[in-house]
RNA sequence: GGCUCUGUAGUUCAAUGGAUAGAACGGCGGUUUCCUAAACCGUAAAUCCGGGUUCGAUUCCCGGCGGAGCUACCA
């Protein structure tokens, strides 16, 4: 039981004997002092007036006596207002550091076996292009997610539907089919998921000039488009795919293991996984049995060109698109599709979708369908929608090219993480080996830092070289911070010391000290708060404080130097907590923290 | 037009309905007999506007104004 909670218990068993009432521990709402005020924890004491039919300051004075008598944790109090400040006593710090040192799990729950199930659907990328900086925020919330939720003792299935099939990869095949003089991954030195990427590029310039040629004819937009003989190429790939054209698909295999190729890489760099994959070309036919099975049932309707709508007015939406007038599905049937095939793989009590909030309208809008269809899922699954991220100097926008690609990026990083370093001196005495593998893990844990920081739901913009800068609400300090604590617990180890068994109760302990342990013992809150609201970015500026309040105490104290046995073991013994706080949250984020940097 | 999200220092981000709205970067001014100066200290600087609910609103509700996204037989 941590402190918080025990100060609650006191307080309802105060309130209790004091005006004879039960209250709701909902109505208790403690807080951390703010520093300008003496005292660890505050009682706000508005809510209870109701009961207690006193004023704020007499509530307090009557609750804080009561503390102060009968719970041996409270040593003093003040009251302000309808604040009522309560001082904890020097012991209960000890005992408590001790006692989270003694729990190596602490703050983190285990998983049985019949916990909640979530699985976790992120990165979904199309196999017709790399992943860009969209995806990069994607993954690493989706990580973040799954990491978090484990450590709330959830069972979690990480998940990955891949967007296999359709219009856009048989752009990409014409291309390589017409242009391409069989170049391969092996021959052109480029990476797989690269290689197709580019012929998907260069599909939409040919097209591009074949339209302005039929334009030049004559020929209006719409004319121009529908004479384009290249989309009918496409189009006409594309049903020798879903005919099963021997010479289609095997292309369609070949070329989409170029892909994979090329995402595994950029996955393991960015150090994200996947439990179990799915991909469109298996899900959108059960889709669209679903959705026959739902025209049948009379839940859709039928145009007279052959397409399926749903009207969803009664929902206050649109009518939306299920099957095209040719019968082949849309992005909606495989999603219905994917669903089904889910439950009926895993027992899943919550589903979380990570993708982005331009998708907010399709998640609603399966949601329902998903209900309508019968499935009990359906209201419950959970859309976890994030902004756009965008670079300083102006948007980042699919459609006129100017997307920052994944791998660059990560590249760009963490060469100038190695260049910094140099620029330091600081590694000059690491063998290559280490110097890469810190740049890796100091270009990347910028990255992921600076993005997993930010309020999902919000836009947010990245700047490269803030990101990796070593002051601030950074990663790279974070790291830093954490490579010191390892530095002093190394000396210390050097000179020989050890920590004892038991610390002495009577030590005495600075207000800085008191603060480093309240923030140690409340992690595990913060982990199960960010897990139950899937607030990730809590956990981040929570370790940055955790850091930053490091930093000051250790400017401000000698550890190693101390001549007071106890109050050296201590330290020590906070230091070693540090450390593994910011490890552990770290950990959260997928971002590795040196020993030394 | 409709729907969703969003609006906080110069900038990038915080703030379970609680005290004098916190940080960081940048600005200005300091600190070096020191376990990593990749640090620390000081200083100036903000809740888009108007109502409502509340003992108390950056937070919740309503109405404006601004930004982003969706509103495709693309995914």
């Amino acid at each position: 039981m941590n402190i918080e909670q025990t100060l609650q218990e006191a307080i309802l068993q105060a309130i209790k004997d004091l005006y004879g009432a039960d209250v709701e521990v909902s109505s208790i709402t403690l807080q951390k002092t703010k520093r300008e005020f003496t005292g660890h924890y505050t009682l706000v004491t508005f809510p209870l007036l109701r009961i207690s039919r006193k004023k704020p300051e007499e509530t307090g004075q009557d609750i804080g006596t009561y503390l102060v008598k009968n719970s041996e944790v409270v040593t003093q109090f003040n009251v302000i207002k309808g604040f009522l400040n309560l001082t904890i006593a020097p012991a209960v710090w000890v005992r408590l550091l001790e006692d989270i040192d003694g729990k190596p799990d602490y703050g983190f729950v285990s998983v049985a076996d019949d916990a909640p199930l979530f699985m976790v659907e992120y990165s979904s990328p199309n196999t017709n292009k790399p992943l860009h900086l969209g995806h990069v925020r994607n993954n690493l919330l989706g990580h973040a997610l799954s990491e978090v939720l484990k450590a709330n003792g959830k069972r979690v299935v990480k998940t990955n539907l891949v967007n296999d099939r359709g219009i856009h990869i048989c752009k990409s095949m014409l291309a390589w089919n017409l242009w391409g003089n069989g170049e391969t991954p092996a021959s052109s030195g480029k990476k797989g998921d690269h290689l197709v990427g580019d012929y998907y590029v260069l599909f939409d310039q040919k097209y591009k000039e074949e339209q302005s040629a039929l334009r030049g004819k004559g020929l209006s937009k719409e004319e121009a488009e529908a004479a384009s003989p290249l989309m009918e190429q496409t189009r006409e790939m594309l049903r020798d795919w879903e005919a099963g054209d021997r010479e289609t698909v095997a292309l369609w295999e070949k070329m989409n293991g170029w892909v994979y190729e090329g995402f595994d890489e950029t996955y393991r760099q960015l150090g994200v996984s996947f439990d179990k994959i799915y991909h469109e070309s298996d899900t959108y036919l059960p889709g669209k049995e679903e959705v026959m099975r739902g025209l049948r049932e009379g839940l859709f309707y039928q145009k007279e060109d052959g397409s399926v709508w749903a009207d969803l007015s009664s929902d206050g939406l649109d009518h939306k698109l299920l099957l095209r007038s040719d019968g082949t599905s849309v992005y909606m049937t495989q999603d219905i599709g994917t669903a089904k095939l889910r439950f009926d793989d895993y027992p899943i009590d919550t589903m979380i979708y990570v993708v982005g909030n331009e998708q907010n309208y399709h998640f609603q809008v399966l949601s329902i369908l998903l209900d309508r269809l019968g499935f009990e899922f359906g209201k419950g699954l959970v859309h976890f929608s994030y902004g756009m991220v965008e670079l300083p100097d102006g948007k980042m926008k699919s459609r006129e090219g100017t997307v920052v690609d994944a791998d660059d990026l990560m590249a760009e990083m963490i060469e100038t993480a190695r260049e910094i370093s140099a620029e330091l001196g600081k590694l000059d005495d690491a063998t290559p080996e280490e110097v890469e593998a810190i740049a890796r893990m100091v270009g990347l844990g910028a990255l992921k830092y600076f993005i997993l920081k930010v309020d999902p739901k919000k836009n947010m913009t990245f700047n490269p070289r803030e990101s990796i800068d070593f002051n601030g609400n950074t990663g790279p300090f974070i790291q830093y911070t954490h490579a010191r604590v390892r530095s002093i617990l190394r000396k210390a180890e050097e000179q020989g010391m050890t920590l004892p068994e038991n610390l002495d109760p009577t030590v005495p302990i600075s207000v800085k000290e008191e603060g480093l342990v309240q923030l140690l013992s409340e992690f595990g809150t913060v982990v199960a708060q960010a897990g139950s609201e899937y607030n990730v970015s809590l956990i981040g500026n929570y370790v940055y404080d955790l850091a930053k309040e490091f930093n000051q105490y250790y400017h401000e104290y000698p550890i190693l130097r101390e001549e007071n046995a106890s109050l050296r073991d201590f330290r020590l013994l906070l230091c070693r907590n540090v450390a593994r706080t910011i490890k552990r949250g770290m950990k959260l984020f997928g971002i590795d923290v040196p020993e030394r940097m």
